[in-house]
DNA sequence: TTACAAATTGATAATTTTTATCATTTAATT
DNA sequence: AATTAAATGATAAAAATTATCAATTTGTAA
């Protein structure tokens, strides 16, 4: 935790950019929730529980800002908002997600299965891949038995 | 075009929807341009090229309908701006999109190279996968040689 | 330390996209 | 022709994000 604090302020002052205490409050909140998928809102929340004084534009300000420096990723679901998680240290891309259509839940597949499509790409399309995005829409294992017709749910949820 | 027309509205009435003049004017320019992806302004704009007398929230609602029923798919390409994709008739899965990090292009890939990995998904997380989005982000062959840096535009860009 | 310039912040206004409301119009049915 | 439900258009409202700007903080240099 410090160690990765202390590496995120490395990330940033080499690109002269000062770890603020606003900024390192909001960093620890996504490091403490690195398993969740927190909204702006989200993470605006939980730092204004420690530190109330902060304002709603810094912590938009801070992920645009992290996210520039590639300390952490966009992504979005299709409801609307965006959502931020942390990019792990060593993965040069984007990972995959499993998204549940019933709960909504996000898993994360942390290895990357793409390689043999990307090179096909690569090949077929002339692309020059440099990330991508994969996920899958589905019934999570936690809600299996609970869909009667999963068929219901493709509709109009989620872009 | 006629065909497929028809076969919209045939689709709707058996959902007790009418092919309102309106629909069909929306219907029309989504089929008009199907290579693009159209956000609901881009389509509303069309639209009222033909119908001027034509509402934004009837457009937006022709769209979530169609949506509704799986005729077309909602995209995210990350730029704020939700865009629509004409399903193809046989496809009952998402297609592939190569999106152009440089002049936003987004190319398609319409067959389904997920197989073998949608199968390993189920087993290996005992995810009952219903459709999938898979994005690949780059320089599309128009571009090539024109971007000098491409680990440049990975940064905030895009989500 | 003090002074200064640049970076950062907080409050809030403004924008942008999408959804909700509601009176009116249209269409289908009796 | 009368009646009911569906659909529409205009517009207000909501939600998320970005822009503005005065005030504060920070790092640096005298």
């Amino acid at each position: 935790m410090e160690e990765r604090v202390k590496q995120i302020k490395q990330q940033l002052s080499s690109h002269s950019y000062k770890l603020t205490p606003q900024r390192e409050a909001t960093v620890r909140v996504l490091l403490e929730n690195e398993q969740d998928h927190l909204s702006a809102e989200d993470v605006y929340l939980l730092v204004k529980d420690k530190s109330p004084e902060i304002g709603l534009a810094t912590v938009y300000r801070t992920l645009e800002l992290l996210s520039d420096l590639s300390i952490i990723h966009k992504l979005n679901f299709g409801d609307g908002v965006t959502r931020y998680e942390f990019r792990a240290a060593d993965a040069d891309h984007h990972h995959h997600h499993l998204y549940c259509l019933h709960c909504g839940t996000v898993d994360e597949i942390t290895d990357d299965w793409l390689g043999a499509i990307e090179k096909r790409v690569e090949k077929e399309f002339d692309f020059q891949i440099i990330d991508h995005r994969l996920t899958f829409h589905g019934i999570c294992y936690r809600c299996k038995g609970q869909v009667k017709d999963p068929k219901k749910l493709v509709g109009s949820k989620v872009t």
